[in-house]
DNA sequence: TAGATTGTTAATCGATTAACAATC
DNA sequence: TAGATTGTTAATCGATTAACAATC
C-alpha cells in the first residue's frame, strides 16, 4: 500500500470553494466547467486550480475542461465529504451550543454524536435534541462508540485537560476553538480555529489601510 | 507619512499566541523573556519569533531577551488591540447569536455594537442585551455610528446582498462566515472564516493518517 | 572576559505563477 | 486542421530556517 503523500494545507483550504461553484453550476445544468471559470469565480490562477483538481484523481480534457458532476464526486471523495464521520464537542457554552444546532456541519459530512461539559449547571441541558453530558463519560463513551473527532469549545484554562481526555478515549483530531496552545502527542491531528487571530488580521488590516488611504488623499 | 508595508498574514496570526505566552508568564511574575523561551512553548523557531516581534517595533537586549511588560504592550499596539473596535453583526441565526455573547471578542478589542436580521421571527429578539434590527437600518446606522467591521453570519445565498450593504454604510472590512466569495471593491478588505475549509483539513488529515498508521503496522 | 541572546544577511523550502508541449 | 484547454516542467516569489556578527 502506497503511503498518502499529505496534501498541501492551502489545497484544502480551496476544494471546499470548488465545490460551492460546482454546486451552482449543476443546479443551473451546466455540464463541462474549465479550469479558468473556475479560478475567474474565484479570483486564483487558473493553473492553481488545475493542480489542485489533479490532486483528486481526476482527469479533464483538452480543450473541453472537466465534468462538472464527476468532479463534484472526484473531490468530495478526496476530501471525505461521503462518509458521515462523528464528532464528539466538548464545552457547551454560547458558541458550542451554537456549533451542535449548525446545519451546514453536516453538509460537510461532520456528525455531532454527543456534546459534554464541566459545569454541573449545563449538564442535562438539550441543544437541538443533543443532550449535554458529564464530561466524566467522555472518554468512556469516546471509546465505546469509536469516535476519532473531538470539537474543543471549552474555556483557556481547561482545553488542556479535556484534550487529554479525548485522546484517552481514542480522538485522533481535535479541532480546537480554546486561544491556548494544546500538547498532544505527535500522531493527533490538531486543527486550530483561534478567533483572536483572524481579529488581529481585521484590525491590523485596517489600520495599514488607513493609513495607505490618508496617502492616497494627498 | 510613511505607507505601511502589510504585515505577513503568518505573522498576524502567530501574534496573538505571543501574547497569549506572554500572559501567562507576566502572571506568574516573570519580567524578561526570550525568543527560544516563546518558540518552544509553541513549537517555533526561534528566529521567527524575533522576526515577528521586531515587526511590532520593539527592541530586545541581547543576553536577556524582552521585557515582557514592554513586549505585551508593544504587541497589543500593533494589533490595534488596545482600542475597542466596533462591529455590525448581521445574521442572528445560531452562529451569530452565539458571537454576540462570545466574551473573548471583547478581550480582542472587538465589540459587537448591534445586530441584524432579514428573518421577521429574529427581529426584535435580544442577546445578551443586544436587540435584533432589521436589516433595512443597517446601512443608515452603519454610517451614522461610523462602523467600519462587518460580521457577517448569514447563509450562503444572501451574503453578497448582505455584503453591498455594509459596503455602502461605510464597513471596510468584512468578517465573513458564510460559504460564499464575496464580490467587493477592492480596497474592502474581506476575512473569509469558511468553517468547510477547517472540515475538510480535518477529515483528510484523518485519512492519510489512517493508511501511514496502517502502514506501521506492517 | 566569556557566554547567551539579539538582529541581520544568506540559504533553503514550499507554494504560486509562467512557459509550453500534448491533445481533443 | 486550428484553437482551446489540459498536464507538466521550469522560474519566481514569499516565508522559514540556518549562519553568524554584534552586544549586553
Amino acid at each position: 500500500m502506497e503511503t498518502l503523500k499529505p496534501t498541501p494545507s492551502p489545497t484544502l483550504k480551496r476544494l471546499p470553494k470548488y465545490l460551492e461553484i460546482l454546486h451552482n453550476l449543476r443546479e443551473t445544468g451546466v455540464e463541462e466547467v474549465s479550469s479558468m471559470t473556475i479560478a475567474k469565480s474565484l479570483g486564483l490562477d487558473s493553473v492553481q486550480v488545475r493542480k489542485d483538481i489533479e490532486l483528486t484523481g481526476i482527469l479533464g480534457k483538452p480543450k473541453i475542461g472537466y465534468n462538472v458532476v464527476s468532479l463534484i464526486h472526484s473531490i468530495r471523495t478526496f476530501l471525505n465529504w461521503d462518509n458521515m464521520s462523528d464528532a464528539m464537542l466538548v464545552g457547551a457554552g454560547n458558541l458550542g451550543s451554537a456549533f451542535i444546532g449548525y446545519s451546514n456541519f453536516k453538509k460537510y459530512g461532520l456528525n455531532i454524536v454527543a456534546a459534554f461539559d464541566i459545569d454541573e449547571a449545563k449538564i442535562g441541558k438539550e441543544y437541538y435534541g443533543i443532550q449535554v453530558l458529564n464530561v466524566n463519560k467522555l472518554s468512556d463513551l469516546t471509546s465505546r462508540m469509536k469516535v476519532h473527532i473531538g470539537i474543543l469549545t471549552v474555556p483557556g484554562d481547561k482545553a488542556q485537560e479535556v484534550a487529554e481526555m479525548m485522546i484517552e478515549g481514542g480522538i485522533r483530531a481535535i479541532w480546537n476553538f480554546a486561544p491556548v496552545q494544546l500538547k498532544v502527542p505527535e500522531n493527533i491531528y490538531v486543527e486550530n480555529t483561534h478567533l483572536s487571530s483572524y481579529i488581529s488580521q481585521i484590525k491590523r488590516r485596517l489600520k495599514e489601510n488607513i493609513y495607505n488611504e490618508e496617502l492616497l488623499l494627498k
